[in-house]
DNA sequence: CGCCGTATACTCGCACACGAGTATACGGAG
DNA sequence: CTCCGTATACTCGTGTGCGAGTATACGGCG
């Protein structure tokens, strides 16, 4: 219910995009989706596969149009998209082209409680985190550069994008480190202190007091 | 449950590093980390800000120290941190800043179906993408500017990190974006052939099916 | 001096995400 | 020819996220 999407889960989007190849059942759209890469970023997990498809259908998305076992499998469920479905997929692309949208990162929530620790430990971890960084950085770059031999452009345009963003990363990473290697990074004294003494600095006590409740 | 952390939503951290000052209520956690302005990026919920501190006294990391109403107000609980909520939320924060995560990204999504689409329309649409960012990068870059009088820079480096990924995206989009407008996109006639006629040029068909499962 | 809007503080219950479990088919080794 | 590991295909139950609702206090205005 993150939106307003009938089903937000953006699986829904991939499964709505490789449904309209052709009708399908849950598992077969799952193998492509494996088969594209597109679980590098967004493993594919099954009981929200599952659901998923299941919501698709109640909202009229998807409409199932087969059901039975074919020879002595399994039962499975072939899905359908619905002329609903493919103006969803078409207009929920559309957003997510055109509305740039703030997602909560697990790095920026680390930097946000950084103060915690001491300058020199968050020094050495932030080295590690670029050294991960650089790592992942060759590895895509390389797969990126094999693909390139067999997929058109406009199916990698995605990993080219997140590699550019690793790239900015380790670069943003980098820069800092710099500053709290060289003690040019300002307040580095302070900050040290504090651990040290293990009170606050004048002054930042009451801005740490800032937005609590009258008593 | 989505790692191996007792309470593995993100909030979960962030309270426990304001109540690492001092034993308070969920509410006053609240009002600070917004008065600090941590919820510009991830707005608090109220459920999930009660659903989090009951867990975290569940598992032994907040303990309630008083419940009872003061004066007539609604009853409510101060929380204080415990020893291991201490350790677990340095733990946590080492993680965050040393091991780099991939997260999923909804313009990734995005990039990612936009064949979907003509590219004319991916371009207009990725316009109004650019401008967008440009309105937001300059708006958090005067914010960010305004809070370097009142704050040290301690606490403004996850805000310039965030602005440095949008001024990176920013960035990105712009070169793709001149890509489509020049032409020089490799594989567009293609891809407005695809829209036209409505088929696959030869040699994606299969590609489209690779991972099928046989029938 | 009564009324109402707003801030304070929290509860409840649904819906969703997802892991772990289940059950059958197929192919190759012995 | 039978045993077992792996691929196929799905179900179920649990925990968690979060919006909408609830209830009290306070301040100002008419």
């Amino acid at each position: 219910m993150a939106q307003r999407r009938p089903v937000s889960n953006l699986l829904a989007l991939a499964v709505l995009t490789v449904a309209v190849q052709r009708p399908m059942h849950p598992y077969e759209m799952a193998s492509i989706l494996r088969a594209r890469g597109k679980d590098q970023d967004m493993p594919i997990k099954w009981g929200t596969l599952y659901t998923v498809v299941r919501n698709l259908d109640k909202h009229g998305l998807l409409e199932a149009v087969e059901s039975g076992r074919q020879g002595a499998r399994p039962e499975r469920t072939v899905y359908r998209v619905t002329e609903a479905g493919r103006r969803e997929a078409e207009d929920w692309t559309r957003e997510l082209l055109s509305t740039p949208k703030l997602e909560p990162s697990s790095f920026e929530a680390g930097l946000s409680v950084m103060g915690g620790l001491t300058p020199d430990e968050v020094t050495e971890l932030l080295r590690r985190r670029l050294g991960s960084l650089e790592e992942r950085i060759e590895a895509d770059r390389r797969a990126l550069e094999e693909q390139r031999g067999e997929l058109p452009r406009l199916f990698l345009v995605e990993s080219e994008y997140a590699l550019a963003m690793l790239e900015a990363q380790a670069g943003w990473v980098r820069s800092l480190l710099v500053e709290l290697a060289e003690g040019t990074f300002p307040g580095l004294d302070a900050w040290r202190d504090f651990h040290r003494t293990g009170r606050m600095p004048p002054g930042l006590a009451e801005l740490a007091e800032r937005g609590a409740t009258e008593e």
